[in-house]
DNA sequence: CCTAAAACAATAACGATTACTATATTTATT
DNA sequence: AATAAATATAGTAATCGTTATTGTTTTAGG
């Protein structure tokens, strides 16, 4: 993996929000400084961040894929109303062996999506 | 809701199977018995049967939604070879409670969903 | 039967994502 | 610094899963 100014500047702005963008929005964010990226770019350096580990991909199946700079094993909350995306501290690392337990799979992770109503929507 | 044939139809089919199928599975399984079935009747009822809580759809960051017709609280591992969509007995329900501790957000349910690699694929 | 609501098949449209292509940038080598 | 190979890019076209539209058919209730 080569160096390049537009995956420095996607990483740049992963890591300094809490807000789990999506593609577009982080193509929007980066339009701002650089008129000229390319959405292919955007999405191509996603998949290649994720696929290191550099980041993580989260899917709501409320809308298109969110993006975290923070790899940190932890777990998120979606909101239906506001759609927005929330960390969670909840510790989770116990279930992989559960489930190593219970089957003779190979077990490298999960992802945990909690469903509900942010303090902002929920009356 | 009217009675259809079309949606009996595929409530049979999710219902005699632990495949979770995909729309287009579902849609293909159809078109064995009734070959003027519409992909779009299928994804219609999918969605009507999930919204009512007849179904359950399942994501899993791979390809596209799965869906199970057993509603019974349960969760599921994908497998990154085969890509199939197995049930796991695991108890979960303990997990929306310390959510509803840690924050003030209304929880209404999760999406656990593991991955690694299943029996055959894991060699 | 007759009517209104709901469902249908067929097809067009949409939105997110990926593939393609020709050009530009990065990295390693002389 | 010049060169060459590998990798990345912008711009655009294509793909794929899903949803919307439309005119017709089926269902359910009076």
């Amino acid at each position: 993996m080569n160096y390049s100014k537009q995956r420095e500047s996607m990483l740049r702005i992963l890591r300094s929000t809490k807000s789990h963008p999506t593609a577009n929005e982080i193509y929007m964010e980066m339009r701002k400084t650089d008129s000229k990226i390319s959405l292919g770019t955007v999405y191509r350096n996603l998949n290649l961040l994720c696929d290191n580990g550099i980041i993580l991909r989260i899917d709501t199946n409320h809308d298109s894929v969110h993006y975290d700079g923070c790899v940190e094993p932890h777990c998120h909350f979606v909101c239906s109303d506001c759609k927005r995306v929330f960390d969670l501290e909840l510790d989770t690392s116990d279930l992989d062996d559960k489930v190593r337990e219970e089957t003779d799979f190979t077990v490298s992770g999960h992802s945990l999506v909690f469903y509900g109503k942010c303090n902002n929507c929920k009356d």
